[in-house]
DNA sequence: CGGTACATTGAAGGGGCTCAATCCACGTGG
DNA sequence: CCACGTGGATTGAGCCCCTTCAATGTACCG
């Protein structure tokens, strides 16, 4: 239940949310590597949490070159601004095989009655997806090709660190140097060679697929990456207690 | 009433919306030309409503440059995502004397409870919020000089025509070109090549401080640019009817 | 009238792109 | 078991878009 470890990982779950969200999570589906999940300009009335495997949301642009929006990784919720637009504004594609759980948009809005304390919490996850994607922009808006990998090394990490998928200091590497371009706004070469430079100065290295972080301090001060102080939950305490006591749950 | 102008654009607001949203926006108050009105890390317990006036929101780098993440006008709910994050991911700062109108936050959230219908509409504009920044980040990534200011442009244009700063061809040019290479990725000097190079090929003319569109659909073209299809209100009717019947709202 | 803010233009350099070749690991079928 | 195909990594050469640095122009304002 990646959702709800993620989740738990920043907010304190009461075991009623627990148990909506495990219900919530019932039915799933499973799609194999590189087909479309969700398809630009259609419109869907229902999400998905991504439960197992990783997916890329991305648009195309009539140049030929696409922007990767963002790594969808075990536990996030798609289709976040999408569930509320007319129809979607990039793809979801699977990058590995997957397993997905879809929730229609009138059961999540209609958490809002039956447990606001858990819709606001599912509420601060949309935020913080958000707010990825500015650290994205302002990556691809005023970084070096240097400063923008590192960054993106840093907070990829964290996030896979937080669904257990990484440790302390390493992570697999699951992007092609293609793919690792169109998030970043690069070239494939550049990317190679921009990856070359981070290893001859010692900050990483790549082995077995996995990318292992060297020197963490020359790597957060290249990419100003300060953890991620600001991806916190933080909501009046109104709405943090509404369905008991403010109890936090086992581990 | 910017806001209720704004979202009455996409959504049909009954009277009692209206009312409840002419009630948030009562007290208000003055912030003079260049003024930080949210601070970068500082957190707060309350959000705006921009009620007169321009601000831009934007992230410093550590290099000295700094990344715009979106232009505020009037009408547009400041601090999303923000609202629900620990502490201000960004600064906003008034680009002209600016009337706001602050709404705690749990004032906004409480809304999901004393007014259900209301509450949806104005997390979808977060959602197409979230959605212009996407945008966004498609522009910078992946476009180039002229197709970014040209997206820019007429974003910004369709954006303003919808609270009527803007006629059919023309809106007010309200940044200054250092500012938009900020908001771009670009550097002054070349946004300003590029504005003359629009010029040049008679897409556009600049006057008084207007922009003028003078070949619209070379422009779209150019900017791969479609109207704004997806930012439209798309939500189960379960949420629209709440507290009515769906009746449309006079003008 | 000098000061400030912004627009404009030029020259030179570099970061990142394009195009293209090569290499490597792996899987698959004969 | 080997030949081959395929997807991805790596590397090189040349170029161009955009940056940097710097100077000049221009409007407005106290």
């Amino acid at each position: 239940m990646p959702l709800i470890q993620r989740l738990a990982h920043y907010i304190p779950l009461l075991p009623d949310e627990i148990a909506i969200l495990r219900d919530l999570q019932s039915d799933t589906s499973k799609v194999r590597r590189n087909r479309h999940i969700v398809r630009e300009g259609v419109r869907y009335d229902s999400s998905f949490v991504l439960v197992e495997g990783f997916v890329i949301r991305s648009r195309m642009v009539p140049n030929g070159s696409r922007q990767v929006i963002n790594i969808g990784i075990p536990g996030d919720l798609l289709d976040f601004p999408g569930s509320f637009l007319e129809s979607a504004m990039y793809s979801v594609t699977s990058l590995t095989d997957v397993v997905l759980s879809s929730i229609s948009h009138v059961q999540l809005l209609s958490l809002w009655k039956s447990c606001p304390s858990l819709a606001s919490k599912i509420f601060w996850s949309f935020s913080s997806d958000a707010a990825l994607i500015i650290e994205h922009l302002v990556d691809v808006g005023r970084r070096s090709a240097l400063e923008r990998i590192a960054h993106f090394l840093l907070e990829f990490h964290a996030r896979l660190r937080i669904i257990g998928w990484a440790d302390d200091v390493s992570f697999p590497m699951l992007l092609t140097q293609e793919i690792l371009g169109d998030v970043l706004g690069l070239s494939m070469p550049h990317v190679n060679r921009t990856l070359r430079q981070l290893r001859e100065d010692g900050l990483i290295t790549i082995e077995d697929q996995r990318v292992v972080i060297m020197d963490r301090e020359a790597l957060d001060t290249l990419a100003d990456f300060k953890g991620r102080p600001f991806v916190r939950f933080s909501l009046p305490d109104a709405f943090q207690d509404l369905p008991g006591s403010a109890a936090d749950t086992p581990p």
